[in-house]
RNA sequence: GCGCGAGUAGCUCAGCGGUAGAGCGACUGGUUUACACCCAGUUGGUCGGCGGUUCAAUCCCGUCCUCGCGCACCA
């Protein structure tokens, strides 16, 4: 056995030591090839460019957890990892340091040497994310890590844009979409939260109306600085307010014009005045009143959210927030402001950029989903199942009224469209108000490799939404493009399970089914494991801005992986947001030190050099124990419930063996112990130890390695590692009848349980800490020979066995399972003490039987409850009722 | 407005029809053959409110309240 173990764990120097040796030994590769059961996990992506946080930490944790049990049940395992080049999230970091270091913007570089600069900066800050996932201890098949925008990968994307493209469900046109001016680029509805505004206003202004003197329509808006966009203005046909306003014209104040009034359902003659300005080019639901009425349609903002020259020459480069000022104190010199009322409604925001989104008219390519029936029957009938249920509704009602996804972006790192336009042509191509595969001529070109007179030819700028290259993940990592199957593929997919944030689940986990059924003709993965979000204390999500977001790298060097995957995992609870405190992460760590400290023990007992006398029953009832533990493992593991497992392992060691065990145990280790008794016992905590390491390896994977290696289980295992056994199937002692087994059981839980009441009985004369305590124990006609065993665990000098003990008055006695405890106390009698004490536990123990008593009183009760409740009753009844005679004796001879 | 989830000890959460549990905290005591990142003990709860079903409800049903999330609307 190697040197003696210092008392704290130090995971510092033990964790990165065994992830090397676990990557030196290949441990983690999924062998393809292998006869056992696959089991197989992809990784959702991490940005490239990304930084662990502790949503990481906790989704990694349980897929690691997920593999390497997996592997400890014999099964082929692969975890497929991989980066994914987050579109708009690099480009931007890219452009931002470019602005400040060289003062320049994408443009000034021009597109294939900006390419260039973000490559350099996912060389230089691309392996980030990886190594932290490293240090977490995650057993990822490292050979095949995959990026979005590898060669093979890529081909990936423009192949299934052609094939969609063919089939005709991408087409381009002139839309409505969603516009970031921050980004300038589109987005999918998907990529625009609404944030509730708390200090907007509304403003109620006047239209004269045209060809009358003095008659003027009030209306209501938000936002006034698009009212030179107004190409009309609309009312409830049915509203009577207006009836004879619809067909005539109102003067637009600025640039003043005479815009017609136009009926239409969609408004709310409540809201407002109940009339609408209605700005075709600015709004969605305006864009709509537009086409059917029409209506002219005019722009006014610049891509980037300033106004343009159609704005007129004083709004002209002004952004939109001051031109909504401006236009309100314009209105009001020209006495058209009535009033300006505060108001709350909501916004949509781009998500990555955190500024208000611009609905905006433009030429974009669009997807109608593929294979969204198969989708939505996979979930519906669980072939898919969904952890926890209730995500199966959110999804079925996404994917009920799901509109097209809008998948160019107008970035340039990513992956770019496909598609050409002979080059005479290119620009009245571009310019076409709708484009398909039906109606695409010649001219056009969309393939997988660049036409073969390229020169001839110019490509659409255009790059894809990230997440269309996300969606092939499950496959498109495991086979290429132009296979039509590998061997990898043939072995793993579908994957086994599938663990990710709720919050992607229209993003990614829905895109992906629809693809897997699309180009693999099944499903992708057979589970999908939604974890909570991690929260801070006062439940507010962890963000930069708040800088309540711990980084995850700093508690590994403060608390070691293990300690971190362990406490995570335990104050998760399924389905539910986990609240964060460092205290969680101590916890963590203390139990590792425990387990540490519990070897060390076992370590400095030294070897076993006799042969092992019979097991103990302190011995026997451990092991029950942990075959108790097992199955309770299973039952957890089957229902996903990673805070239980942890909850049950951290139970068993700390208090079961800890606790109780060792503390029992102790006796035999004592220089007059018998050997036999000292070997016996040896050989039950190895035996345990060994089986709990397997038991705990998949969410504390270094310190049991260690432990593994250090005890030289190793050697008895075929495979050099604790993660590549697979647990035996045999019980941990052998040669123990189930009958010897329950008696133990039986027999240690009433030693335990009288343990704790002579505990009490010494807590309560506040004699916690003297030696000189003796015990009589009155077995009262049983038989009792564990007073040795007792008198350790309880703190006792001597624990003496005297049936029929006649105490003198006033000695402090409990009831227990053994018989009657007593501790007398020299000089120390306080009758009544004594009585108090007995009366406050006759007082309990009347009540419990007061409570049973009037169950069984209950004819109602006796006639209906089933047998064995009622048998229950019964012998509760007896338990409570002797116990009550006894306290009210012994209270009667306290005099 | 629609849908989902949550409300149990001071805090974080288990339990989900038959005696209310754990960890942390607080308090008291402790150098017992590993561990103070420890040990022992104590404290602490009309299980969000109201109704109903049942012999029996924290658990099932209805309803209301509070909080969180998603979707829709938001001139």
């Amino acid at each position: 056995m190697a040197d003696e173990s210092s008392k704290a764990y130090q995971p510092g120097e033990v964790e990165p030591k065994w992830y090397s040796k676990w990557v030196e030994s290949d441990c983690f590769r999924g062998d393809e090839k292998g006869d056992g059961e696959p089991y197989s996990i992809v990784i959702p992506p991490p940005n490239v460019t990304g930084i662990l946080h502790l949503g990481h930490v906790l989704n990694n944790t349980i897929q690691d957890i997920l593999a390497r049990r997996a592997r400890m049940q014999g099964k082929d395992v692969l975890w497929l990892p991989g980066t994914d080049h987050a579109g708009i999230a690099t480009q931007s970091k890219v452009e931002q340091k470019l602005r400040k270091e060289e003062q320049k913007t994408r443009h000034d570089l021009g597109r294939e040497k900006f390419l260039e600069k973000v490559w350099e900066w996912k060389e230089e800050h691309g392996g980030i994310i990886i190594s932290q996932l490293k240090r977490l201890g995650c057993s990822c098949d490292w050979s095949r890590e995959r990026f979005t925008m590898d060669e093979d990968y890529s081909r990936w994307i423009s192949k299934i844009f052609v094939d969609l493209y063919e089939e005709g469900l991408i087409y381009r046109g002139k839309r409505m979409v969603n516009w970031c001016p921050k980004s300038l680029t589109a987005l999918s509805d998907e990529e625009v939260i609404m944030k509730p505004q708390k200090k907007a206003k509304l403003y109620y202004m006047r239209y004269r109306v045209a060809g009358e003197e003095d008659r003027w329509v009030e209306i209501a808006t938000t936002r006034p600085e698009t009212i030179m966009g107004d190409t009309a203005v609309a009312v409830n046909p049915k509203d009577e307010r207006y009836a004879d306003l619809v067909g005539k014209s109102v003067i637009r104040p600025f640039p003043e014009a005479e815009i017609p009034v136009v009926a239409d359902d969609h408004i709310d003659p409540e809201f407002g005045t109940g009339v609408l300005k209605v700005t075709p080019a600015h709004d969605k639901a305006d864009f709509e009143i537009g086409v059917k009425n029409d209506l002219e349609i005019i722009d006014v903002f610049n891509p980037d959210g300033t106004l343009n020259a159609l704005a007129g020459p004083e709004f002209e480069g002004m952004d939109r927030f001051k031109a909504r000022d401006v236009a309100a104190e314009k209105l009001e010199a020209m006495g058209q402001l009535i009033r300006v009322e505060d108001y709350q409604n909501s916004v949509g925001f781009s998500e990555r950029a955190d500024v208000p989104i611009e609905p905006r008219i433009s030429m974009q390519w669009f997807l109608k989903y593929p294979c969204t029936e198969e989708a939505a029957a996979a979930v519906a009938n669980d072939e898919i199942v969904f952890r926890p249920e209730h995500h199966k509704k959110t999804f079925a009602k996404w994917l009920g009224d799901i509109q097209d996804w809008c998948i160019s972006r107008q970035l340039w790192w990513g992956h770019q469209i496909p598609v050409w336009y002979r080059k005479e042509k290119a620009e009245e191509l571009q310019n076409l108000e709708s484009l398909d595969a039906a109606s695409a001529g010649s001219d056009i070109y969309v393939g997988i490799e660049p036409p073969a007179d390229e020169e001839n030819w110019v490509r659409d700028g255009d790059v894809l939404d990230t997440w269309f290259s996300s969606w092939l993940w499950p496959f498109a990592t495991m086979r290429t493009s132009e296979e039509e199957e590998s061997e990898t593929l043939a072995k793993f997919y579908p994957t086994s399970d599938l663990v990710t944030g709720p919050d992607i689940i229209f993003f990614w986990v829905a895109r992906m089914i629809m693809a897997g059924y699309r180009w693999q003709g099944e499903l992708p993965f057979k589970n999908v494991y939604f974890t909570g979000i991690v929260r801070d204390r006062q439940a507010r999500k962890m963000s930069k801005q708040l800088g309540n977001s711990p980084d995850p790298l700093d508690l590994i060097e403060k608390y070691g992986a293990d300690a971190l995957r362990f406490a995570l995992l335990k104050g998760a609870p399924s389905g539910a947001d986990l609240k964060y405190d460092e205290k969680l992460i101590e916890e963590g760590r203390n139990f590792a030190t425990k387990i540490w400290n519990a070897a060390r023990y076992r370590e400095m007992q030294g070897t076993v050099d006799a042969d092992p006398g019979e097991s103990s029953i302190y011995a026997i009832n451990i092991v029950a124990k942990l075959e108790t533990l097992q199955s309770d493992l299973e039952k957890a593991y089957a229902d996903y419930k990673f805070n239980e497992v942890a909850q049950l392992l951290y139970e068993f060691w700390w208090n079961n063996y800890c606790d109780w065990f060792l503390e029992s145990a102790k006796g035999d280790f004592a220089d007059d112990a018998a050997p036999e008794a000292k070997a016996a016992t040896l050989a039950t905590m190895d035996a345990v130890l060994e089986r709990f390491l397997m038991l705990l390896h998949p969410y504390m994977p270094h310190i049991t390695e260690e432990l593994w290696a250090k005890f030289e289980f190793n050697q008895k295992f075929d495979p050099e590692f604790l993660m590549n056994t697979a647990i035996p199937e045999q019980p941990v002692l052998q040669g123990i009848t189930r009958q010897q087994m329950d008696e133990a059981v039986e027999q240690v839980a009433a030693i335990y349980e009288s343990v704790s009441r002579a505990r009490n009985l010494k807590a309560s004369y506040g004699l916690a800490a003297s030696k000189d305590i003796k015990f009589y124990i009155d077995p009262e006609g049983g038989k009792f020979d564990e007073s040795e065993v007792f008198g350790r665990l309880v703190g006792a000098k001597e624990v003496i066995i005297e049936p029929g003990y006649q105490a003198e008055k006033g000695v402090p006695v409990a009831i227990c399972a053994i018989g009657k405890v007593y501790l007398p106390l020299e000089g120390l009698i306080d009758v009544e003490a004594e009585r108090e004490r007995l009366t406050k536990e006759l007082k309990k123990s009347g009540d419990e039987l007061k409570k049973v008593e009037s169950k069984l009183g209950n004819e109602n009760f006796t006639s209906r409850a089933p047998e064995h409740v009622i048998q229950e009753m019964e012998e509760r009844k007896e338990h409570w009722g002797s116990r009550v005679e006894e306290l009210k004796q012994m209270i009667e001879n306290l005099g």
